[in-house]
RNA sequence: UCCUCCUUAGCUCAGUUGGUUAGAGCACCUGACUGUUAAUCAGGGGGUCCUAGGUUCAAGUCCUAGAGGGGGAGCCA
């Protein structure tokens, strides 16, 4: 008989075909008991909840008892039945326990005892066996399905757009360097500098910081699609809220305008929220009781309300006749500050915001000019506690527009000649915008810290793992 | 990168104006208990007080530098 045939400890707890024989496997959490009785606590990883093996002491030899504690792994064959005692609904009366691999109880460092969260990210490679993490990390993986599955029902292409890129015309930030020059000996120029035609791709290349303009040229032709990969900024950013590798989802739509862009965000993150409450309750409710008493109730109201829709120049109006005195003051121009997003969240309108019209000289060079030749057509969705969840606008359209703002900015045009093409022919009005998939999960789970949220994460002198 | 706080047992932390042999809870080990639920009760072992300098008769405690971590800010998703 294969070793993977058994039951998942999930399954088991549901099952209501009871005094059965079944067999479970995973890993010990605690063992309590006696000479005559033992009470072992096991998880694998299925579900939140543990199921109880009771186990009749003199029926099992002394050496094979000895090694059932925190962290072994073990096989236990049974009868499931109603439990004897209170707190489970069933149990499993072991018959036969074939221990897979022992954990020495001196020097595993999970205990039964609640481990610090800070703690717990040195020792990131055990930290899934935990509660909290077994939870974030069952979620994580329901999120990424519901993500596949709202674009795909709707219509939308799944496209891959490059990891490794050629490209940094975007300048959203910092980009990590791929090479495969000798660093101690690289090739030089005459004049002395790096010769990149002799690297692997015959020129300078990074990791990818957005998929955004590829995006663009697949929307441009398949009318709906969305990435969802990994993204990488070299940003010394020491903050909850960033990663230098993180997941990006980045839906781009043509025949959308910024208005059409705004429901789709707002119609995606209420899906989400209603996905996780519908599938990941369990988890969500340990979540809810152990770090955040708040988080559920949270999460309903975010699927019952109407985000609230403001311009920047609204919000400044409000800041400004708001009365509170910010550590910046903020003047029509500037970009808002996190006190200041904080406080139309959290304080004024007390629901997630959407803010656009933003003055073009703070946003990105592709974005669709308004006429008033002062502002673009950027939206900002702001969630409570987690501040700029979403980052989005329609795109330029018109060729010549686009053509003259790159070079004001001073933008290396002839890099961008492909992006250019798709407004040189037959350019449509289109939009899109980027979701941090982490920053949509600190939302989901409550957590506070973002290296919380990703089962191995990447931040400034740290690539543990 | 800037500001700020922290670093003492496996974990979480206490440690007074600088003063004998650095403590507690949990964990671990031993023992007790026929059904426990973070089991309980009794006993036991366990320390490079982050690192390197310095001040002092004397430093876990004061000073300087460094490393690591938390929170806030900037950049952003």
């Amino acid at each position: 008989m294969s070793i993977k045939n058994r039951t998942k400890i999930k399954e088991a707890l549901n099952s209501t075909e009871l005094n059965r024989t079944i067999t479970v496997k995973g890993w010990v959490r605690t063992r309590r008991g006696n000479k005559k009785i033992a009470f072992i606590a096991l998880n694998d990883g299925s579900t939140i909840n543990n199921i109880q093996v009771v186990a009749d002491v003199p029926s099992f030899p002394d050496e094979l008892l000895r090694h059932i504690t925190t962290g072994a792994s073990v096989s236990v064959t049974g009868k499931l039945a109603p439990s004897v005692g209170s707190g489970q609904n069933v149990e499993i009366h072991a018959e036969n326990i074939e221990l897979y691999g022992s954990a020495d109880p001196a020097s595993y460092p999970l205990q039964k005892k609640g481990h610090s969260l800070e703690f717990l990210r040195e020792i990131a490679h055990l930290r899934p066996r935990t509660n909290t993490f077994g939870a974030i990390f069952r979620i994580r993986h329901t999120m990424s399905y519901a993500i596949h599955k709202y674009f795909n029902d709707k219509g939308f292409f799944y496209l891959h757009t490059p990891i490794i890129t050629g490209s940094d015309a975007e300048g959203a930030g910092e980009m990590f360097r791929v090479t495969t020059l000798d660093m101690m000996n690289p090739p030089r120029t005459e004049d002395g500098k790096i010769n990149y035609r002799e690297d692997f791709f015959g020129k300078e290349t990074n990791l990818t910081v957005s998929g955004q303009l590829e995006g663009e040229l697949g929307a441009l032709a398949l009318s709906d699609i969305y990435t969802f990969g990994p993204t990488f900024r070299a940003e010394n950013s020491n903050t909850p809220r960033h990663l230098a590798e993180f997941w990006m989802i980045e839906p781009e739509m043509a025949f959308y305008d910024i208005n059409d862009n705004m429901d789709l965000a707002e119609d995606f993150l209420k899906f989400l929220t209603e996905f996780a409450l519908g599938h990941c309750y369990d988890d969500l409710l340990f979540l809810n009781n152990m770090y955040d008493k708040e988080l559920l109730d949270r999460l309903k109201s975010v699927t019952s309300t109407d985000f609230k829709r403001i311009t920047y120049t609204e919000a400044i109006d409000i800041l400004s006749s708001s009365g509170v005195k910010f550590e910046f003051p903020n003047s029509w121009g500037s970009d808002l500050q996190s006190e200041h997003e904080r406080y139309l969240v959290e304080r004024h309108f007390k629901k997630p915001v959407i803010i656009t019209g933003y003055p073009k000289d703070i946003k990105a060079f592709y974005m669709k000019q308004n006429d008033d030749g002062k502002t673009v057509r950027a939206m900002d969705v702001l969630f409570p506690r987690i501040g700029e969840i979403v980052g989005g606008s329609q795109r330029e359209d018109e060729l010549l527009k686009l053509e003259t703002r790159i070079k004001e900015l001073g933008l290396p045009e002839k890099d961008l000649k492909w992006y250019l093409d798709t407004r040189r022919f037959g350019s449509v009005p289109h939009s899109g915008f980027g979701l941090g998939f982490e920053r949509m999960m600190l939302f989901i789970t409550g957590m506070s810290n973002i290296r919380d949220v990703m089962p191995f994460p990447r931040t400034p002198k740290n690539a543990e793992f």
